[in-house]
DNA sequence: TTAGTGTGGTAGC
DNA sequence: GATCGCTACCACACTAA
């Protein structure tokens, strides 16, 4: 980008002069624009043209007190052509600022401009030509500021306040902001950094890294964040020091405080504490911002750093925080004179000094023969120090002396817990008891876990970095909406951020969990903290997504019906959260691409699977693509499947332990759906795993209702696939299909069966059942389903009905109810005695029971049942089922 | 017993 | 002006069957 001209800039405000307007009083920007065009008018007039033009490029921003004075600067500045101004608005761009020194605030706003002291403008002036600025910078320069161009940093849009605003807005500012998040995304890139090295690493290393002569080292910078900021700071670095969002400079902040230096901490101040606390503490201190761009570049130097020196493992801890295994490092250096000890101590001084130099910030080591003792020994080492604990006399006497809060894995709660419980403190207090009085204080695990730190043993691995598990964002801050309709906005940004980090780490997952925290009934409605979360209570619910998935839309379905479900309203939320679980790669799961459905046909009815073996997994996904093309109602049709199915998750470890593989078939109607390519594929894909599969299904498998109901042009493809294949399998005894049962029953003749009969039966116990009764038992319902006909009514649905009017259903049933109703009034139009019926019910369900989610949902599903009907008085009966909903909600806008 | 689900705790600055 | 209280993972309690 070039510099900015002058002549541009009088132009700009050239332009903004021709259309002066007359003064609000109150426009104070306006205000301002006209004072700096009159700045320039004026500048202008005092141009000497016997002087040397220096400054004919120059527009410079004179701060605060300056010697000589602004004025006088200023007619240096402009009887050589250049201007000066003495106000910023965000839109000029400058090309220096002259002052004597700044605020850290504002230090830190102008870091990427040129900030010169007065004298360079005294002394360029007596030199007759623009000086170098390196003698007169206020800022250092030793950075890479100088490398970029000059301006004032664009001013950022304002974030919207509150989450309901603006969405996307508000989340893209939040996370740019968020210590925590950065901290928690660091962490996640560095182990997957890690996990690929050190499993080259260790193929490499195998040999060396025994874990009986292990030597672990934990080192960590000394209050990072402070200390990197202050880099740009050197001036403020003997006095106490925070970093914190906070732009305040009095009062009582709730900023949270990121990090501090020692001197800070003299004083009581400590990481997350408020602002405002820490100046009753200290009224000094003073305050820095966040610099995350350094943070990465110190963080990128230690780990660079231990990357080339040739250590045997490595685990992040955290961005300024690593464990790493220096075993073969120090066992390289002990010979006669060089004891492990000392050969420790020379890796950590010689880490210490490299690190410093080349970052200018100091780190501590804590070095032991585990985790647990590098950590304790860390600890006794900080700050700006190191510490070796490797003979266990020593090992002895620290951990024992450790209190338990201290250690890793024992936090705020725990330490309570072992403080009430057991009267225990330190490590030695702990030693006292019995491992089964452990485990019966802090659970079996935990109890374990301590016992082994009672005896200095610490089982941690740092050589495993496990695969990620699982993918979330949380938000609770800034969360206040006033409608559903503003909770569905967030959700749907907050979806597609979800999606977007999935997307970023090449991720699929088919869990999801929602959490939503809900002001708590004895908090007060505003947080003491602004716009926190203040005391909540959390509820967590979760689904399955049925496939793997990393769109947004589709996750967000999911996750908007979880949110109506818990049913809070909107005014009390105070923070969202969405986890994405079960993930797979996306390499993996383009391998295992489109049709899915756990279709583990199994041969023997009680055969359990083999544990570990793999070849009789087929896939259990479909291709969203393929579903998001069907008609609304065949995928919700595809998805009620599914859940009877039991998709079974084909790519991850729990399927090998899973004693009972529930016995599913493709969906005929998706597969007959596919494209002919595909199903070949498919086909092709089965037959290698050596089992004898019909993709396309007997047409017999096909429901009919649902065939019937789909548009002409689909229905003809399929048939066109039929003609495409062996026409035998068609007409192959279709009637029996419905009476008697050939091979095994499949699960869409189950589906249609377990509704018919309207009773608990599940598939695992019905399939188990003699064939003789089976077939009875489809033979009855078939008897049913006739009846049931001839009245003109879905099987069930007289009991729905019944359940409808004593309020006793759930969801389902109550989508169910639709669907029915729909299905047998399509054409004929609505009957006017079921739509008050429902229409009670629905008014009912807001009132009574206080659930919208049901109401808003049911009428949401009618309306999808009747996309595309041309019959007129079913728009209507919906449009009155709306306006119900929306008078009993008081949402406008749900529809 | 076991599996599934919800909740809570911990770590980093 | 305020303010950016995240995230991954583990362990445990509870429930249903």
């Amino acid at each position: 980008m070039a510099p900015p001209k002058i002549s541009d800039w009088t132009k700009a405000k050239n332009g903004t002069n021709a259309n002066k307007s007359p003064l609000k009083f109150d426009d104070f920007g306006i205000y301002m624009r006209h004072k700096q065009s009159k700045l320039v008018e004026i500048c202008k007039d005092k141009v000497d043209n016997a002087l040397p033009q220096i400054f004919k490029d120059c527009i410079c921003y004179i701060n605060g007190y300056t010697s000589p004075d602004p004025r006088e600067l200023a007619e240096i500045i402009s009887s050589r052509g250049g201007v000066s101004i003495q106000f910023l608005n965000g839109k000029t761009a400058v090309t220096h600022i002259i002052a004597t020194q700044l605020t850290p605030r504002k230090m830190e706003e102008f870091r990427k401009c040129k900030v010169v002291k007065p004298q360079w403008v005294v002394d360029s002036a007596a030199a007759g030509k623009l000086l170098p600025i390196f003698d007169y910078s206020i800022i250092d320069l030793a950075g890479n500021n100088m490398t970029l161009k000059l301006t004032k940093p664009v001013q950022m849009k304002q974030p919207p306040h509150k989450a309901g605003q603006d969405s996307d807005n508000f989340i893209l500012q939040f996370y740019a902001k968020s210590r925590l998040h950065h901290l928690s995304t660091w962490k996640s890139e560095l182990k997957h950094h890690f996990q690929s090295h050190v499993t080259e690493y260790m193929t490499q290393k195998a040999s060396s890294s025994q874990k009986d002569r292990q030597i672990i080292a934990h080192i960590d910078f000394d209050c990072f964040f402070a200390s990197v900021s202050l880099l740009k700071f050197p001036h403020l670095a003997q006095k106490p020091v925070c970093v914190t969002n906070s732009t305040s400079t009095t009062g009582n902040s709730s900023a949270d405080i990121a990090s501090c230096n020692y001197i800070a901490r003299e004083y009581g101040i400590t990481n997350g504490m408020w602002l405002g606390k820490a100046r009753q503490l200290c009224p000094d201190l003073q305050c820095l911002s966040y610099d995350f761009e350094a943070y990465e570049t110190a963080s990128k130097a230690l780990y660079d750093y231990i990357l080339n020196i040739g250590v045997d493992a490595v685990l992040p801890v955290s961005v300024d925080e690593v464990l790493v295994d220096i075993s073969s490092l120090c066992y390289a250096r002990v010979n006669g004179e060089v004891s492990l000890a000392d050969a420790a101590h020379q890796v950590a001084q010689e880490m210490r000094q490299h690190i410093f130099e080349s970052t200018r910030c100091t780190i501590s080591v804590g070095i032991g023969p585990n985790v647990l003792c590098a950590k304790v020994a860390l600890r006794r080492a900080k700050p700006d120090g190191y510490v070796v604990l490797l003979d266990s006399a020593s090992i002895d006497q620290e951990l024992g002396a450790c209190s338990l809060k201290s250690l890793p894995r024992i936090g705020p709660s725990l330490s309570a817990k072992l403080s009430q419980n057991l009267n225990a403190h330190t490590l030695s207090d702990l030693r006292a008891y019995t491992l089964e009085q452990l485990q019966k204080c802090v659970g079996s695990r935990t109890g374990e876990v301590l016992f082994k730190y009672c005896r200095n043993e610490d089982d941690t691995d740092i050589r495993i970095i496990p695969d990620r598990k699982s993918v979330s964002a949380d938000i609770s801050w800034g969360i206040r909406f006033n409608s559903l309709q503003e909770t569905e906005n967030f959700m749907r940004s907050f979806t597609k951020e979800i999606s977007r980090r999935l997307k970023e780490i090449n991720m699929k997952g088919s869990f999801l969990t929602v959490k939503l925290l809900i002001r708590a009934k004895d908090a007060p409605i505003e947080s003491a903290k602004h716009l926190g979360s203040g005391k909540c209570d959390s509820i967590t619910r979760s689904t399955p997504l049925y496939m793997y998935t990393d769109e947004p839309d589709y996750i967000f379905s999911y996750a908007w019906k979880e949110v109506l479900a818990v049913n809070a309203p909107p005014e009390e939320l105070r923070g969202i959260g969405l986890q994405i679980t079960k993930l797979v790669h996306q390499d993996y799961e383009d391998k295992q691409q489109r049709l899915n459905f756990a279709l583990l046909e199994e041969k023997g009815k009680n055969n359990k699977r083999k544990s570990g073996s793999d070849d009789c997994d087929i896939p259990s996904q479909i291709d969203l693509a393929v579903l998001s093309q069907l008609p609304p109602s065949l995928q919700e049709e595809i998805r009620k499947r599914i859940r009877l199915g039991k998709v079974v998750d084909a790519g991850h470890k729990e399927i090998e332990d899973s004693p009972i593989q529930v016995p599913s078939q493709i969906d005929p109607l998706v597969v007959a759906q596919l494209p002919h390519e595909i199903r070949k594929a498919i086909e092709k894909d089965i037959a290698t795993r050596g089992e004898k599969c019909d993709v396309l299904p007997r047409l017999s498998q096909v429901d009919q209702e649902v065939f019937d109901a789909l548009p002409e042009h689909i229905r003809q493809e399929i048939m066109n696939e039929y003609d495409r294949e062996e026409k035998e399998v068609e007409n192959e005894k279709e009637m029996a299909a419905d009476t008697e049962i050939n091979d095994e029953v499949t699960l869409s003749q189950w589906t249609i069966l377990k509704e018919g009969l309207g009773e608990n039966i599940s598939w695992e116990i019905f399939i188990t059942l003699p064939k003789s009764v089976q077939v009875q038992t489809i033979c009855e319902h078939h008897e049913l389903k006739k009846r049931h006909k001839a009245v003109g009514q879905k099987p069930g649905m007289r009991d729905t009905f019944a359940k409808l009017k004593g309020m006793r259903m759930n969801e389902d049933d109550f989508d169910n109810f639709l669907s029915g109703w729909v299905e047998a009034r399509k054409d004929i139009g609505p009957d006017y005695e079921t739509e008050k019926v429902i229409g009670k019910y629905i008014s009912d369900l807001i009132d009574i029971e206080g659930n919208r989610s049901t109401a808003i949902n049911g009428v949401k599903w009618l309306d999808i049942l009747l996309k595309g009907c041309g019959n007129q008085l079913w728009h209507t009966t919906i449009k009155r089922l709306q306006r119900t909903v929306i008078d009993k909600t008081g949402c406008e806008v749900i529809f």
